[in-house]
DNA sequence: GTAAACATGTAACAGGTTACATGATTGT
DNA sequence: ACAATCATGTAACCTGTTACATGTTTAC
């Protein structure tokens, strides 16, 4: 249930409609918990309904500008202090690797390339994502820029990886 | 769809019942892909029902021994090289970073350190893992252990990455 | 005899994706 | 006038989790 946190947490920082929420997800949060438009307006209905937002004020066309409440702010904090975050973490990516002996090594090296060059792009989209937001020192960007670092180095990472498991096979 | 290709992947290396999947899974497979009984079950079925894989011998207690088909195999190299790995992680643990502002600086520190310990712990538990597998020369055993060097480098990665990050806090 | 391990199956629920559906406002 | 953007909502479907439910064989 970390939708509902994405959403609080977002707007613990400042008010925001669900569109708006949509584009933040788009671009701050995709990396680490993509969203589809469906499901942040259905979240949000529920958040609304059960008091942890309110609609602060309406807009043109239908616009509804959510703001957290109290409420919402404890159900932050205690998210992040009390509970544990899940460590499941499934890589599509990394499951196919076990079973590469049902290639040829050729088509095996090809996969980890791919590996290589994905890695690559993942860190250069990431430098652009850098250069094209204008990071202020609210706490989204510093906590963003922190996130944005752990993704360089992850995909730092896991490109030397595949470089060295490339050099493996046969 | 990652299952059943898990599953495929396994049958491709030697027969199995639904319940010594279910150990493979909880030993090789946890960090990568787990499942649980009831969807390893269940997909059996489904899989026996397309053809992919047949219950090639039945055994004391309603075991069923699958083993995977021409067909199978034939999925299964598709889906190594034809389809796309799917890019898209949720990461719990990243997501609160963003949010660690509604937090104390010490808090937020308290939340990276933990991560440096759960880290050593995940490096740990990969090396004794790593050291109870008797590792053979079989296709699973080579892209295991390439496999688990992954993991050895991603929580060194993250350790460096927390310790780091506990330091720009503040 | 009885506990542990072996072995399978199903139902209810939660979370996420894709597609459909509609309409208002702004800029050119 | 027209396109792009703003703005929300719902339904069908798929995947995964938790819990329930049942029965057999082996080892001590």
């Amino acid at each position: 249930m970390s939708l509902r946190h994405a959403l609080l947490g977002l707007l613990s920082e400042r008010t925001a409609s669900g569109y708006d929420l949509l584009k933040l997800f788009d671009t701050s949060l995709a990396n680490v918990w993509p969203a589809t438009q469906s499901q942040i307006y259905t979240e949000l209905t529920k958040l609304a309904g059960s008091g942890l937002i309110t609609v602060a004020a309406e807009g043109p066309r239908g616009r509804k500008e959510y703001a957290i409440t109290d409420e919402g702010m404890a159900e932050l904090r205690h998210w992040l202090t009390e509970t544990k975050p899940q460590r499941t973490i499934r890589s599509d990516i990394l499951l196919r690797v076990f079973f590469l002996g049902v290639l040829t090594p050729e088509q095996a090296r090809d996969y980890l390339n791919e590996l290589t060059r994905i890695s690559e792009e993942g860190a250069e989209n990431l430098r652009q994502l850098s250069e094209s937001v204008d990071w202020g020192d609210d706490n989204l960007s510093v906590h963003g820029r922190i996130a944005l670092e752990y993704g360089l180095r992850f995909n730092t990472m896991r490109r030397e990886w595949a470089e060295w498991a490339a050099a493996q096979i046969k």
